[in-house]
DNA sequence: TTTTGATAACTTTTT
DNA sequence: GTTATCAAAA
C-alpha cells in the first residue's frame, strides 16, 4: 500500500519527499515533526531503500521505541529493521561488535554518573586531593564536558597547560587517572560511548568507511540539543552520501548544561551549504491563547530563528496566572484545581504538573496524597537508583566482568560477610602497589599481607560464589540469572531476615521483586521478535534506561515531572508552577544572558507542552533548604503579559489548604500500638520523638508503608 | 567489624 | 528537609 501523503501539510510533505541532500527540518512544538521524519523513513523504504541501511538517531529511548512503532505502522515488518537508536545505544550497538579494536572487553561495563563519583572520588584521594572530595560532583561534570567536546585525557591536558589557574590542571590530573581507572575497570562512561566512538571512526579508517557506505540516509532528531561529539559523529557518518536530514527547535533547545551546542542548529546551512530548509510553524496541539502566551516569552530571546506558530484553532480558556502565599498553598490550589477539572468530566491522565526542580515534587504529592488523588512522579528517584537493585545490578555487573572496581566493592560486603573496611584498604593499597584490579587482588589473596585469616576465607568464598555464578549465566536468562544471583548470594536472605528489625527492607524486597518482573516482562517483549535476552543483553539495555522510558501515559494519574523531562509530551491541562525570580529563572542575580535565554527556552517548553488548559502558579514565599524567601513573579510571567491578579476559578479553594492545627487535647501513643489514618488506614506505632507541639511518631502502616508523622497536625487516632 | 547516630552538603535540569 | 558520609559505640 503507497504511502499516503494526505495527512501531510505542504511542508510536512516537503520534508519527507525531498531528497537533494541535506536537509533542515525547523519544526517548532507541536508542528508535527516525529510525524515528518517517519513519512519521510517510510517513503525512503517505499522507494527501495533497505530499511537496515537508515539511521535514525533520537535522544530518548522512548522516542526511538515510538519512531519504530510508527514506521512499522507505515511499512509493516520494517519498523525493527531500521536503526533507531539513541546515540548512546547506537555507540554501544557500534563499540560492542568492533571492542577488540578498541581494546575494550566485550562484556565492557557502562558506569553512571554515581559510578563515576566513585571513581573521581578514588583518583582525588590517591592524587593527595582528599580534603577536596566534597568537589568531586564538580570534576565528573568537567570530565564529562570534557568529553562531549571530544576533549579525552591527553588533549585535556594540553589545553590546561595553557591555562593559568591551577583549578583546571587539578582537573586535568584528575581525569587522567580517573581514565586509567575507567580503562583498568574494563568500563566506558556515558561520554566515552560517544567520545570512544569517534575515536573508533577516526582512527579506523575502514572501519569509517563500511559505516559511511552503508548507511544511506541518516536522520537526527531534536537536533538542537547535540553536543560537539555527536555532531562530529553525525556529519561523519553523512560525508559520503550527504543524505543527512536534521529535525529540530532551536527554541527548544534546554541542554546546553549537558554539552549541547545550540549553534550545531543555527549554522546548520554553514556547514551544508546547499541545504534546504523547512520551516514547520502550523501547531496542532494548542489553543491560539496558549501559543499566543508562548510567542511573547519567547520572542524576547536574541539568538534564535524567527517564526511564530499559529493554528487553525479557535477559542479556549484563557491562560490563568495565580499568586499563592507559600509553596504549600500552592500546591493545594493546584490539587484543588484539579479536583475541580476532574468533576467537570476530565480524567486525572489529562493533568500534569511540571516544576523547574525535583526539590519541589514534595509539596505536591503531600497535596494530592491528602486530597487522594492518585499521581505519578517521573524522574525524582529512579528506580534503577534505588539501592538494593544497584545491589543486585553490581553483582550482575561483576560477573560478567570481574574488573569492575566500583560493582565489585560495592557488593564485597553485602550481604555482610565480614570483608570491612580495614581488609578493603589493604586490597586496594596492593591492588595500586602491584598494577591490579580489586578482582586479582581477591584471585591471590594468599599474597597480600596482614589479612586475617577469617577474612581470607571469606575472599576465596566469594570469588568462588562470582565464577560459580559466572559459569550459571551463560545457560540462564537475564531473570533467570538474577535470580540465581539473589539467591546464591545470600542476598535474598540477608534481607528478608532484616525485615524482623529493619521496616523498610520489605519495601525493599518488594522493589527486587519489581526488578525480577520488569526483566521477565522486557524478555518477553524481546522473545516475540526472536531474540533471547541474556545478562549482557539486559545490563546493556538498563545502563541506558531512563525512568521516562517506563512511563505509560495512559494510566489514570496526575503526572508530575521536570520542564526538562517533559519535553516532547502534551497535556490537555498543564499547571506550570513555582514561576518566581531565582527559581525558574533559577539562579537570576549570577547568571550570564545566555543561561537566562535557556531558562526561557525551558519556560516556552512548559507552556507549549498545554493542549487546551494552562495555570501558571507562583508562590511568594518558598521554603529552600529549611529557610523561608519571598521570590518575586518570574519575569516569565510578565513576559507573557498575563494579568497577575486573574481571579482564581474558585475563591473557596483558598484559606483551607493548610492543615489546621488540632485542638489541645494531645493523643499520647506508645510504641507498638494500633493506630488508624483517614488515608494510610491501619497501622501500628513504631517510634516516637519530640514531645509536646513537636511529638512526632513513626508509624507502619499494613500496607508496608512507612511514615513519620507529628501527632499535632496528623489526623491520626488510636485504633 | 558492624551498627548507630550526628553532621555536612546539597539542588537545576540527565542520556 | 533530606541524603551521603564520617565518627563513635556495641
Amino acid at each position: 500500500m503507497p504511502i499516503d501523503l494526505e495527512k501531510l501539510n505542504p511542508e510536512q510533505q516537503s520534508g519527507a519527499l525531498y531528497e537533494g541532500g541535506p536537509l533542515l527540518v525547523l519544526a517548532g512544538a507541536g508542528t508535527g515533526k516525529t510525524r515528518v521524519i517517519t513519512y519521510r523513513i517510510a517513503r525512503l523504504i517505499e522507494a527501495g531503500v533497505p530499511a537496515e541501511r537508515i539511521l535514525a538517531v533520537t535522544f530518548t529511548n522512548k522516542a526511538a521505541e515510538e519512531m519504530r512503532r510508527r514506521i512499522e505502522e507505515l511499512c509493516t515488518g520494517k519498523g525493527a529493521l531500521v536503526w533507531a537508536h539513541t546515540f548512546h545505544a547506537f555507540a554501544v550497538r557500534v563499540l560492542r561488535r568492533h571492542h577488540e579494536l578498541l581494546k575494550l572487553p566485550k562484556h565492557f561495563t557502562i558506569y553512571d554518573q554515581s559510578d563515576q563519583k566513585k571513581l573521581v572520588t578514588e583518583a582525588m584521594k590517591e592524587l593527595g586531593l582528599e580534603d577536596q572530595t566534597n568537589k568531586a560532583a564538580m570534576y565528573v561534570s568537567i570530565i564529562s564536558r570534557a568529553k562531549d567536546d571530544l576533549l579525552d585525557a591527553q588533549s585535556y591536558a594540553i589545553y590546561a597547560a595553557t591555562a593559568v589557574d591551577s583549578a583546571r590542571q587539578t582537573a586535568s590530573r584528575i581525569y587522567t587517572l580517573y581514565q586509567k581507572k575507567l580503562e583498568n575497570a574494563g568500563a566506558l562512561d556515558f561520554g566515552d560511548l560517544l567520545l570512544k566512538l569517534c575515536l573508533l571512526l577516526k582512527e579506523h579508517e575502514q572501519v569509517r568507511t563500511y559505516y559511511q557506505e552503508y548507511f544511506l540516509h541518516l536522520l537526527v532528531d531534536e537536533y538542537q540539543d547535540t553536543n560537539h561529539a555527536q555532531y562530529i559523529l553525525t556529519k561523519t557518518l553523512a560525508a559520503k552520501h550527504r543524505n543527512i536530514c536534521v529535525v529540530g527547535d532551536d527554541d527548544q533547545s534546554v541542554y546546553s548544561w549537558r554539552g549541547a551546542n545550540i549553534r550545531n542548529i543555527l549554522e546548520f546551512e554553514r556547514d551544508f551549504k546547499d541545504a534546504k530548509v523547512v520551516t514547520l510553524e502550523q501547531n496542532y496541539r494548542s489553543t491560539p491563547l496558549i501559543l499566543e502566551a508562548a510567542h511573547k516569552v519567547i520572542r524576547n530571546n536574541k539568538s534564535r530563528k524567527v517564526k511564530k506558530l499559529w493554528t487553525e484553532k479557535t477559542g479556549g480558556d484563557s491562560v490563568q496566572v495565580v499568586e499563592l502565599p507559600n509553596e504549600a498553598e500552592e500546591a493545594s490550589w493546584v490539587v484543588r484545581r484539579i479536583a475541580i477539572l476532574v468533576e467537570d468530566g476530565r480524567s486525572l491522565k489529562e493533568t500534569a504538573i511540571f516544576y523547574r526542580t525535583n526539590a519541589q515534587s514534595r509539596s505536591f504529592e503531600e497535596a494530592l496524597r491528602r486530597a487522594g488523588l492518585p499521581y505519578r512522579i517521573v524522574g525524582a528517584v529512579r528506580f534503577y537508583d534505588r539501592k538494593e537493585v544497584k545491589d543486585a545490578l553490581a553483582y550482575a555487573r561483576v560477573i560478567l566482568n570481574p574488573a569492575d572496581s566500583v560493582s565489585l566493592g560495592r557488593i564485597l560486603n553485602i550481604p555482610p560477610r565480614g570483608i570491612g573496611k580495614t581488609s578493603l584498604e589493604r586490597l586496594e593499597l596492593y591492588a595500586a602497589a602491584n598494577g591490579l584490579t580489586l578482582w586479582d587482588t581477591f584471585c591471590r589473596q594468599d599474597q597480600v599481607p596482614q589479612l586475617t585469616a577469617s577474612c581470607r576465607k571469606h575472599i576465596d568464598d566469594l570469588t568462588a560464589l562470582i565464577r560459580k555464578l559466572n559459569s550459571a549465566a551463560v545457560e540462564l536468562s537475564a531473570a533467570g540469572a538474577i535470580a540465581r544471583i539473589l539467591e546464591d548470594s545470600g542476598y535474598w536472605a540477608w534481607l528478608t531476615a532484616e525485615t524482623e528489625t529493619d521496616p523498610e527492607a520489605v519495601g525493599r524486597l518488594n522493589n527486587l521483586q519489581e526488578l525480577l518482573n520488569a526483566v521477565k516482562e522486557y524478555e518477553e517483549k524481546i522473545k516475540l521478535a526472536g531474540e533471547f535476552i541474556d545478562l549482557g543483553r539486559y545490563l546493556e539495555q538498563v545502563s541506558l534506561q531512563s525512568d521516562l522510558d517506563a512511563y505509560d501515559p495512559t494510566q489514570p494519574c496526575v503526572t508530575l515531572m521536570t520542564v526538562h523531562l517533559a519535553k516532547g509530551l502534551e497535556y490537555p491541562a498543564v499547571f506550570l508552577t513555582g514561576l518566581e525570580e531565582g527559581l525558574f529563572p533559577i539562579g537570576a542575580n549570577n547568571s550570564s544572558p545566555e543561561d537566562l535565554e535557556e531558562e526561557r527556552r525551558l519556560a516556552y517548553v512548559g507552556i507549549t507542552r498545554a493542549k487546551e488548559l494552562l495555570y501558571m502558579t507562583h508562590a511568594a514565599t518558598r521554603r529552600t533548604f529549611g529557610q523561608v524567601y519571598a521570590n518575586l513573579p518570574s519575569r516569565f510571567i510578565l513576559e507573557a503579559q498575563l494579568s497577575l491578579h486573574s481571579a482564581p476559578p474558585s475563591k473557596q479553594t483558598f484559606g483551607v489548604s493548610a492543615p489546621a492545627a488540632r485542638p489541645a487535647h494531645v493523643v499520647s501513643y506508645r510504641v507498638g500500638q494500633r493506630v488508624r489514618h483517614p488515608s494510610f488506614g491501619a497501622g501500628r506505632v513504631l517510634e516516637l520523638s519530640g514531645s509536646g507541639e513537636t511529638a512526632k511518631v513513626k508509624v507502619q502502616f499494613d500496607d508496608g508503608r512507612l511514615t513519620k508523622l507529628i501527632v499535632r497536625y496528623a489526623p491520626l487516632e488510636p485504633a
